[in-house]
DNA sequence: TGCTAATCTGACGTTTGCGTAAAGATTGAG
DNA sequence: CTCAATCTTTACGCAAACGTCAGATTAGCA
């Protein structure tokens, strides 16, 4: 095991460019909750990522941009991505008893249902208002063709 | 004329109450220039509006909403309705030029051009994210009833 | 070991998008 | 004309989501 995908060798202002923002908002949403701050870390000590982390980022920023959801709500909405970490991690660490894993997936299906309900709405209502939107384009069009010639 | 569906017969409460909205932000709104301050108005009379009014405010509600622009952009985004608004006016008083006409309805086309585009790449990359979502609840789903089932 | 770049913590500053309160004016009904 | 409801302007308040600055600390390297 040397080439490691799961090593944790990057720096906060690595994973920052990486995730295109900022090291201060990263500390931000550590701060808040909304991403979990390297477990076992004294004050001081640098923080350590990985390239999952970078993934998770990603991932919360993106629902934050198309969803429009505050950092408050979003916290929640992502609690999903909690239970799949928490759930490689006990398996990782001796076999989880297969309630427990039906407990973690159940929850983990909880949540993807819940972020899939707000992404079919926002998606039906772009939807709608991008055919409104085609539909005044036409009419203006025409009237341009018709009239202006 | 008596079945006006163009009296200014609505007042801030009122248009408020429509849009699903509060009479500061449509203050605030016309403060910034976002909505047109209802052009002949001593200081202290009260405002008056119409539906194409309450219309306008709906449209610029949903935008912000489904976008996620700053006011400041959204200012920038419904120049159009300025563009059909003053059409309607000139149209109204004595007929516009012909070539003023096209390049106020060309002004608006190029607007709504705008729209379109921003928010078509937005459904574009919610119907992304959908099926990324999809497919991560099938595999759940699947470790689900497989294992646990 | 010493140097330099990056990071740490803490704290205050900033912008956006309104909420809210005060004091007086306007409207429309009766 | 009176009165209640609504509106007017002005101004301060506030939460969210970071930006920014300072001073100390850490990490990696020669």
């Amino acid at each position: 095991m040397s080439a490691a995908t799961t090593a944790a060798d990057l720096r906060i202002g690595d994973v920052a460019r990486l995730a295109g923002t900022t090291p201060r908002t990263i500390r931000y949403y550590e701060e808040i909750g909304l991403l979990p701050g390297g477990a076992g870390r004294a004050s001081g000590q640098h923080r350590l990522y990985t390239e999952a982390d970078v993934e998770r980022l990603g991932e919360v920023m993106r629902l934050k941009d198309l969803l429009g959801v505050s950092l408050d709500e979003l916290g929640r909405l992502v609690e999903a991505e909690e239970a799949r970490a928490l759930l490689r991690r006990e398996w990782h660490e001796g076999d989880p008893a297969p309630e427990r894993r039906r407990e973690i997936l159940a929850e983990a299906l909880g949540h993807i249902d819940e972020q899939l309900a707000l992404v079919r709405r926002r998606r039906e209502e772009l939807e709608s208002l991008a055919s409104e939107l085609e539909a005044r384009r036409r009419k203006v069009r025409r009237r341009l063709t018709e009239h202006g010639g």
